[in-house]
DNA sequence: GTCTATATAGGGATAGAC
DNA sequence: GTCTATCCCTATATAGAC
């Protein structure tokens, strides 16, 4: 019943290795062959473990949406401040990161599966409400001015923003040298569509912080 | 030599269906046995008139770079108002509409073939250049108040929201009646980024457009 | 649980007749 | 230019031995 912390069992192992290959080398370019190969199993092993390669997917969907789900959570209580939303929004990247095939061919992977696509549209309305929520919580604590309509296009833009910013970095212009992925960027990103409805005092305080993160003092 | 518009030569008819195929069905699940297929043509023929499926993507590829370059040319001479930007959007809009299938699966594409990554990146270099120079003209003639800095993670956010604009409209959830796709909501989007740095007259002014855009009077 | 071997299907692409 | 026929290859998936 319970987990065994042990070497991991051949199902994890081949959770863990299709999700690493998915997400350097795209879904589409994942045959359930070359996860086999990898993992120096045999093809059929793997369909002991899986109906098929769908069912991997949906295992590691499932994991996701958990994950995805938590990050989503507008904790209760208080007011959120500057800082709570850039955590926030870091570990909203982070799981996307983690996931990002999910992100990659996304259009794809929803319109070849129904179930995945109303997950995946769940999602994105918890997303949205999430915005939407704290956008007119810092309205009423008086560090935010915008009006209803204001905080939900802003609240989809945050959304559109964020689903597509790896993909985005992913096929921009290489500008020279640092080519990894910049979450930090992301979150900036993010960020600049808010400032301009914070107040004054709010404003400078997201720029100060913002250039602690494009700056890192490492 | 000149083109005679009878009836179409082959060649462009598997350029035509297979835009189409593309746009509706996503290129992965569009094989080269479908279009000829639909076109009531065989196989054979197919690859009489082109090496390969990337063969036809490329030529069609390199169709919709040179439309989205038209649309995406700043006219010189005067300084651009709302109406200016709100129909070059429209152009850019259309246009990435009727090639649609090229964003639909854009990271796999690019990453498949460098050279359509290279011309990608010029078309995406090319509208951040594009958007940063009607800010700055806007902000010259005072329509516009913002931070060079500004000004860029705007743009940037403009070009990233436009990309997956179309993508984002088709994952998302589905509210109710109408489910084509709205060009029109993705303007609107758009010009809710530039809202904020307008001036008050402006922004009022984009305000009703947008009213008027939103709730066609028809 | 794991392997080997194999069935099946489909896509990309070419040869050669017409 | 177009067709028929076909080849090659790869991907998914299964059967049955161990």
């Amino acid at each position: 019943m319970s987990q065994e912390s042990a070497p991991l069992k051949t199902r994890d192992r081949i959770l863990a290795k299709s999700l690493a290959m998915f997400n350097t080398q795209g879904e589409p370019n994942v045959t359930t062959n070359h996860i086999a190969d990898e993992l120096e199993i045999s093809p059929g092993n793997l369909y002991y473990h899986f109906r098929n390669k769908d069912d991997i997917i949906e295992q590691l969907f499932a994991r996701f949406e958990e994950r995805i789900g938590e990050a989503l959570l507008v904790p209760e209580g208080r007011t959120p401040n500057l800082e709570d939303i850039w955590l926030q929004m870091h570990l909203v990247f982070e799981c996307i990161w983690d996931y990002r095939f999910v992100y990659r061919d996304l259009v794809d992977l929803l319109t070849r599966s129904r179930k995945l696509k109303m997950h995946f549209s769940r999602i994105l309305k918890r997303a949205h409400e999430s915005i939407s929520q704290v956008c007119t919580e810092l309205v009423k604590s008086g560090a935010m001015l915008a009006s209803q309509r204001e905080i939900e296009a802003v609240a989809q833009n945050i959304v559109v923003l964020t689903t597509f910013w790896l993909n985005f970095q992913q096929i921009k212009p290489v500008t020279g040298s640092k080519q990894d992925v910049d979450i930090g960027r992301g979150i900036y990103q993010v960020m600049v569509l808010l400032a301009p409805y914070l107040k004054a005092a709010e404003r400078a305080h997201l720029n100060k912080l913002a250039d602690q993160y494009l700056n890192p003092p490492m």
